[in-house]
DNA sequence: CGAAACGTTGACCGTTTTCAATTACAGTGG
DNA sequence: CCACTGTAATTGAAAACGGTCAACGTTTCG
């Protein structure tokens, strides 16, 4: 699962909000990962207008394409103070290149990444605020019954989602009053289960 | 680009609509790749909802993580009709742990897709119809000035966008009305462009 | 201790969805 | 070659849903 880490330790870097890890055109040093805070990464137009491609959280690892190109291809800005862990591409490029376990270790994380991303994608294409938080606790919970536990703000679950926190308070309230979940302490519960 | 076709020419498989692929549970045999069709990967839960998590179309790739799993975790139905080609995980696991160059390829085609999954998990995020298709256009066109080709139907890109087709006529026609593109015989050019 | 973030609910407004209807076009079989 | 079916492209009108603004209590954390 945590591929990189087994391959380096790599070096934290402080990054106040507005600094950047990398720019456009810059030639890749390194892979990294955000411990805290948040990453913006954009793509400059030739017109001038800015894409925003991504948004690396707390865990999250980013630049991943680092390894088999020669200048990152969008800017890597922080949003607010962040830490990120830098691995240098060096050393990476090397092991990847020689040993096929770290090369197929790294190639099924991407794997799941991506089995992650399309569920997520896919979730969107719920249009009903209260049907796609559903399927978010569906996503997301365990156990029988199924309950997800409350370790991230709701705030941050909303934007996962796609909604406004208030649309998700909304939503929370109103699938608990149908009885469709209950919340208690730490824990959301899926019911009407059948 | 094309990792697996590098290692195998795979067998075709041809699916109606409605028959299986694989399902959740199953031993897994091989990866698949979408040739023409639709494909639909949904999970169902132990309380029997069903979820929907992928949406194959023609060229997608799905399965992937079939390399080091030993049951498929979902089922794979096909939507309509369906052409696919199935690479057998035998060969493919051979090749990929014993030739780095190989799961390299591999690993970085994975990071390709979780670039261009991330950026359109990033344009949903756009609450305005026209913004997010504009946005769209920007990440998909190319040239100066920006062009996209029409070589797939609007109705195409607005399940793509999240959008009904139905919005995203009307954001096309606004667009269209306030210069900000034109259509003209199978190409979209983005205007307004300083 | 004070300032941020988080949690929650109300009211209103605007955009998108929905439903409906129409035109255009491509392929199919008689 | 033409009626015939299905998909794509368009536009209108009305309804619904989520966004936005506002306000307030609570928790967290430097």
């Amino acid at each position: 699962m945590d591929w990189i880490e087994e391959i380096e330790r790599g070096r934290t870097v402080h990054l106040e909000a507005g600094e950047t890890a990398f720019r456009q055109g810059n030639p890749v040093y390194a892979v990294f990962r955000v411990k805290s805070g948040r990453v913006r990464l954009t793509r400059t137009l030739e017109n001038g207008a800015t894409l925003a491609l991504h948004t690396a959280r707390a865990g999250d690892t980013f630049a991943e394409a680092a390894v088999s190109a020669d200048a990152y291809h969008c800017d890597a800005v922080a949003d607010v103070r962040s830490e990120l862990v830098a691995f240098p591409i060096q050393h990476l490029r090397e092991r990847l290149s020689s040993d096929p376990q770290t090369a197929l270790s790294f190639a099924m994380f991407m794997a799941s990444q991506v089995r992650t991303l399309r569920a997520r994608l896919e979730l969107r294409n719920i249009r009903s605020a209260k049907e796609r938080l559903l399927a978010w606790l569906e996503l997301n919970g365990a156990g029988v019954p199924l309950s997800v536990p409350t370790d991230q703000p709701w705030t941050e679950v909303a934007a996962d989602i796609g909604l406004t926190r208030e649309a998700l308070y909304r939503a929370l309230a109103d699938l608990s009053r149908a009885g469709a979940i209950r919340r208690e302490n730490g824990r959301t519960i899926l019911l009407r289960e059948q």
